[in-house]
DNA sequence: CCGCATCCTCATGGATACTG
DNA sequence: CAGTATCCATGAGGATGCGG
């Protein structure tokens, strides 16, 4: 609302007036996971300025996407997404099914903070994250850190002596790819990118054979 | 590309990276329609300037999602989708199903082209669109203005005098808020708001279960 | 005509500093 | 903690030009 409208009626261009400015859907995306304070919202976002997501959330809270709440008891700034604010997630599922490809050239010198995975798993994974919590682990900068999956969601949590039967290994390249099929998982465990129980790793990513005719194949 | 990277390595970021710019979207959701020239463009996205359209254009190449091909025919310069370019219509359309409450308000001062209501109605309709053709017609500034949707998608005919049994006389707006039924098919008849064959509206708007499953292929 | 490139102005974004 | 204020760099928008 900040920005410039496209003044057409269509329902893209109204959408992007309202959500398709710098930050705006990455506001939503940490908003997601759950409600969330200005501090924490400017450090999961690395880079942004303050005044812009001051402005984001401005405009947002005007746009009726984000409220914005007054928590009593610490006496603190809480922002949260709407009813309608919360249903881009499928926008946001849909733009990081999209992006695989781009995400098989590997980190390079990008930050990453796990909550990113869990939303991309679970928008990868979509309907195939059990109902039984099933527990990734991610050995990122010597850290293990531990995806876990259910029917509600995914979140993180760092464990440092996670029992190792339920974990699997891997670096979060690896595990996108597999989450996209790109690899095939006895191959990853063959060249040891991915460590774990083979009963567990199919029960995460699925039978080699079954269940993923809805994804939409890869680009070149 | 040409703009500033979030450094993030999560799907979002990146694909905003390649698709958040302003006009870029906009673009891909032309291209959606079918291949198109630098000039329809132009004239299809009222407000871009010219450089931008050749930035963004340049941008989504390099970056995989449009292709520029030359029509030896035409002697002419023709911008086309590549695969991965055509999977943003999943983005597009969940975007589309999101902005329905911004559209509610009406056309206001924006302006209105009839693809993009193609467009729309084929992200809210999803399956309903029926394997034979039907054909909306949309009464815009006296023109009427059929939208026909089958299986393998939506374009957009003018015809000055189209069979009265095949065609759904509404203004866009209301179109739309029946395609989001959040109007009653019936109460749109009985109020004027809708004229057509009940037979035909029912099979546009009414029963799910009529329809081809298959989602349509992509575009060439 | 078509497919852009250049020029110029001004709104927007980014980084830092600062405040109630 | 939750933002403003400020300054500068960058990108958007509009007009025009130009070669094919």
């Amino acid at each position: 609302m900040s920005g410039r409208s496209y003044g057409q009626y269509c329902g893209l261009a109204r959408a992007l007036d309202v959500v398709g400015e710098r930050w705006s859907l990455l506001i939503v995306r940490e908003l997601l996971v759950g409600p969330a304070r200005y501090t924490h919202l400017a450090s999961a976002l690395p880079g942004v300025a303050s005044n812009l997501l001051a402005d984001r959330l401005r405009g947002l809270v005007s746009a009726g996407v984000v409220e914005r709440r007054l928590d009593p008891a610490s006496n603190s700034v809480v922002y949260a997404l709407t009813l309608w604010g919360a249903q881009l997630r499928e926008t946001v599922d849909a733009l990081v099914r999209w992006s695989t490809p781009l995400m098989r050239s590997g980190r390079g010198d990008d930050t990453f903070r796990g909550p990113w995975l869990a939303t991309a798993l679970r928008a990868l994974l979509g309907d195939r994250t059990s109902a039984t919590p099933v527990a990734v682990g991610l050995d990122t900068a010597g850290t293990v850190m531990m995806v876990q999956l259910d029917g509600t969601g995914a979140r993180v949590v760092l464990d440092p002596d996670p029992p190792p039967s339920t974990v699997l290994r891997a670096d979060p390249e690896v595990v996108l790819a597999l989450a996209a099929r790109t690899v095939n998982v006895d191959q990853a465990i063959a060249r040891g990118n991915l460590q774990g129980d083979p009963q567990e790793l199919a029960a995460v990513f699925g039978a080699a054979d079954s269940g993923n005719a809805r994804r939409p194949p890869l680009p070149t």
